[in-house]
DNA sequence: CATCGATGTTGAG
DNA sequence: TCAACCTCGATGG
């Protein structure tokens, strides 16, 4: 289920909890006890998101690539960053690329941090999928596993269990390579420049409808269904539009608002589509889903904008929601 | 308590 | 184009 934010937010908890830990790896559920042992007992170094894709790289030279799919979902336990230290984390991570790679706005380097900001006892509990859920406190560490836990990476402090994942498998570096070959720009991993580029040149080109585009992991990366329909009502273009006839300046604007999007999300865990809200109706858009979007799920409800019954058509087996009158 | 549908992708036909 | 994957909250009886 999770869009791209979600993955990142993922993979700040791993560097945050997991990284520079040797992990005792598993297969509660069987299904990956092959993969497990080629990675048990190995010291996670990296953690790694690409648009809803994750690679956790450890120190025999192994990753595992995750994707969550539909339905997927990390429990995670013991001494872990639960809420807001994540936007803490992003920053440094973005930090840390600078100086790989030298993204053009970077943040600066917050300097010395660690596990103080998390703060949370050891006992705590959290899923995380598109949304994140504080659960009951376990008694004791590490908890058992509960029902289908396709993985567990078990440290000394923490320990997180992976669920109905669409995929898990053991790369080495050219596998990983050839994976991330494979999918478009990605705001948070890509510089601003390069990232734009890439994602106009490809979509540019197309005969492709934009609102196809938008969701086509090698076009751009980490677009969902929520995201996408929002990137088109914000950008109030017609998602029939093909791409080769959305003019480069506004494709160059759609980027450059999906980089805003994720990450506002990343920092609030939330989606949060809408702008230029007072301080109470961004407080009330945050607790209920209802008031968080334009047109995602507003299906016969009238645009917040113009009044006209905001529209629900099938789209590559994808619902797709959008307002006729502005989105022209 | 049973059924449905979901923020995703793959692969069969 | 559509089922399958295999989870779980929301919904309805």
């Amino acid at each position: 289920m999770p869009e791209g934010h979600s993955v990142h937010r993922i993979a700040n908890q791993f560097e945050q909890s997991f990284v520079g830990h040797r992990a005792a790896v598993s297969s509660p559920q069987g299904r990956f006890a092959a993969g497990a042992e080629r990675l048990d007992g190995a010291t996670m170094v990296t953690a790694k998101a690409v648009g809803k894709q994750m690679f956790l790289e450890f120190d025999n030279g192994l990753w595992l690539h995750v994707h969550l799919g539909l339905y997927g979902a990390w429990d995670f336990a013991g001494e872990i960053a639960t809420g807001h230290s994540m936007a803490e984390s992003r920053r440094r991570r973005a930090a840390t690329r600078k100086s790989e790679n030298a993204p053009e706005n970077a943040p600066d380097d917050d300097g010395e941090h660690s596990m103080a900001s998390i703060g949370a006892p050891r006992t705590s509990r959290v899923r995380m999928a598109e949304q994140e859920k504080a659960e009951d406190d376990i008694e004791s560490f590490p908890p058992e596993p509960v029902g289908q836990v396709r993985v567990r990476l078990l440290t000394d402090t923490a320990v997180g269990d992976l669920r109905g994942p669409t995929k898990c498998e053991v790369l080495d570096a050219a596998g990983v390579d050839m994976a991330i070959a494979k999918l478009g720009p990605d705001p948070l991993v890509d510089s601003p420049k390069k990232g734009a580029d890439r994602f106009v040149s490809v979509a540019g080109k197309k005969r492709t409808p934009i609102g196809l585009l938008l969701m086509d992991q090698s076009v751009v990366s980490g677009i969902g269904n929520i995201y996408r329909a929002e990137l088109l009502f914000r950008a109030r273009l017609d998602p029939h539009t093909p791409g080769n006839q959305v003019p480069e300046e506004v494709l160059r604007a759609l980027y450059k608002d999906w980089t805003k999007l994720l990450k506002s999300g990343v920092e609030l865990g939330q989606m949060m589509t809408m702008d230029g809200l007072t301080k109470a109706q961004h407080a009330k858009a945050l607790r209920s889903r209802a008031d968080r979007h334009w047109v995602y799920h507003r299906e016969g409800l009238p645009c917040r904008v113009c009044g006209t019954n905001i529209v629900m058509e099938m789209a590559a087996g994808r619902k797709l929601y959008w307002c006729p009158t502005d989105q022209t």
